[in-house]
RNA sequence: GGAGAGAUGGCUGAGUGGUCGAAAGCGGCCGCCUGCUAAGCGGUUGUAGGGGUGUUAAGCCCUUACCCCGGGUUCGAAUCCCGGUCUCUCCGCCA
């Protein structure tokens, strides 16, 4: 969330940074006049606690009986009043926070002013595009004829938007995915992680998934837990409330999760395939960082994602999000996307398969995520970034459509093969 | 799931109704001392909110809250009561 402080003291600057997302700047006037509000019942409250404080030391000290049952009663019924101004601020401060929850993050200057994702920014383009001298196929009918996915029975068994992958399919996404972990911890330098896949409604908060988006998430009534959509959402809250050593800073973690979206829109023919399904695998990179060295850990970050599509042999292209296109809690936000030369309408189509974001303090401040620069000096909010690396499905559809035969076939990415017993190619 | 024990500051650990934001030790920081190092000596050392004073700085002053979380009793709660969470031990179950 966004520092009240700021919002206090910049109130037009925060105006202008919502309006370039398309939010309402009109909340920032609404929270001013509950943080009013706010202070001012805070103020009554500990003033009424301050002479309760001391009022109860004098009962203490007083030797006639007499006199002190007068104190008493008199603290009493301050004891009342306080009640009623501690239930007062207890709501002021729920209306403020809930407030304060459903304010996005500001996007950071650099950010291209933009209405939608029309207006985002193709950053770079790297390697070509495979020329076919045949016409690809699209990876739902050479995964279908190969007998490595099944569409059809993951349907059935979990209704629409499910799928099985089997035999050299099922391989071939653990390969991707121990491939994808190994290079970022041994040649990026992460530690793995391997978080749980259900978590606290805390965590989600505190990444921003609630209270606003709630419904693309699964949940558990029985035990109040939650389905995590991205291990975004554990990893970042493994230091949440905590005060982290400067010195150990950057932090870099990189997790393996499976991930539960609801997706609630209907099925159409641009999901056709594995594109879009309510559970996916993702390898998911996760920094914590001083303020000072955010925008150069972003780009590191977003290198590291693409590192792994030039490793894999697969054409990419970075896009940068301008404001209009910015998720809720990023600063700065650019995707990765492959091609996939049958996806698509006409004929091929770029896939995001990472989404690399910088969220300047917004998540820390919700999960109260801090670091301290030096002994002794008063903890500050980390920045957190975060950037699939990569998301499984996708990368698996690029595998398998640029990788393909005209015989159906499927050719295994040299550094695959290691991870597939030595296996050169599927079907 | 059943029975029992427990949860206090960065750590260890005292504290069973007021003099406790909390002893003591360790660690950290500042200084002193010592050829160096180690040891020693002195001081200092939680987080957050509100208000005041500074340049919407640093600093300083006042004040509130926090001893796992939420309620309750009381003029007053780390301390008493209730509910919950988590940890440990034993039993059960289980990959």
């Amino acid at each position: 969330m966004l520092d009240i402080r700021l919002i206090r003291e910049q109130p037009d600057q925060v105006k202008a940074g919502l309006a370039s997302l398309g939010a309402d700047p009109a909340l920032v006037d609404q929270l001013l006049s509950l943080d009013e509000d706010r202070r001012r019942t805070e103020g009554e409250v500990s003033e009424m606690r301050a002479r309760r404080n001391s009022g109860s030391k004098e009962i203490g000290k007083a030797r006639d009986n007499e006199q002190r049952e007068a104190m008493k009663s008199e603290m009493r019924a301050l004891g009342d009043e306080i009640s009623a101004g501690e239930a007062r601020l207890k709501q002021a401060e729920a209306d403020q926070q809930t407030l304060l929850l459903d304010i996005p993050n500001l996007p950071l200057a650099g950010v291209p002013v933009g209405a939608d994702d029309r207006e985002n920014i193709v950053v770079r383009n790297v390697g070509e595009p495979r020329v076919f001298d045949f016409t690809p196929k699209p990876h739902w009918e050479l995964g279908a004829a190969l007998g490595i996915l099944d569409i059809e029975r993951g349907t059935k068994i979990s209704g629409s938007r499910f799928y099985v992958l089997k035999g050299a399919g099922a391989a071939l996404q653990r390969a991707l995915i121990a491939f994808m972990l190994d290079l970022h911890v041994r040649k990026h330098g992460y530690t793995e992680i391997y978080p749980p896949a259900v978590v606290k409604e805390q965590c989600l908060v505190g990444t921003g998934n609630l209270p606003k988006f709630g419904d693309n998430l699964y949940r558990d009534i029985e035990d109040d837990l939650w389905l995590i959509p991205t291990a975004e959402v554990p990893v970042t809250n493994l230091h949440r409330e905590e005060i982290l050593d400067g010195a150990q800073l950057p932090i870099k973690y990189v997790a393996y999760s499976p991930c539960f979206r609801r997706e609630q829109m209907s099925a159409g023919r641009d999901v056709r395939g594995i594109k879009r399904g309510h559970q996916f695998d993702k390898v998911e990179m996760v920094k914590f960082v001083t303020p000072e060295t955010s925008e150069a850990e972003l780009a590191a970050l977003v290198d590291n994602a693409e590192d792994v599509c030039r490793e894999l042999g697969l054409a990419h292209r970075v896009i940068q999000m301008c404001t209009g296109d910015l998720s809720f809690v990023a600063a700065v936000k650019y995707d990765v996307e492959l091609w996939a030369p049958a996806c698509g309408d006409n004929g091929g189509e770029w896939l995001e398969v990472s989404s690399c974001s910088c969220f300047t303090d917004y998540q820390a401040r919700r999960a109260g995520i801090r670091y301290r620069p030096a002994p002794g000096v008063k903890p500050e909010f980390v920045h957190t970034l975060n950037g699939s690396g990569l998301a499984l499905p996708r990368t698996l559809i690029g595998v398998i459509e640029n990788y393909q035969n005209e015989d159906g076939s499927i050719t295994v990415p040299e550094p695959l093969r290691g991870y597939m017993g030595g296996m050169e190619k599927i079907g």
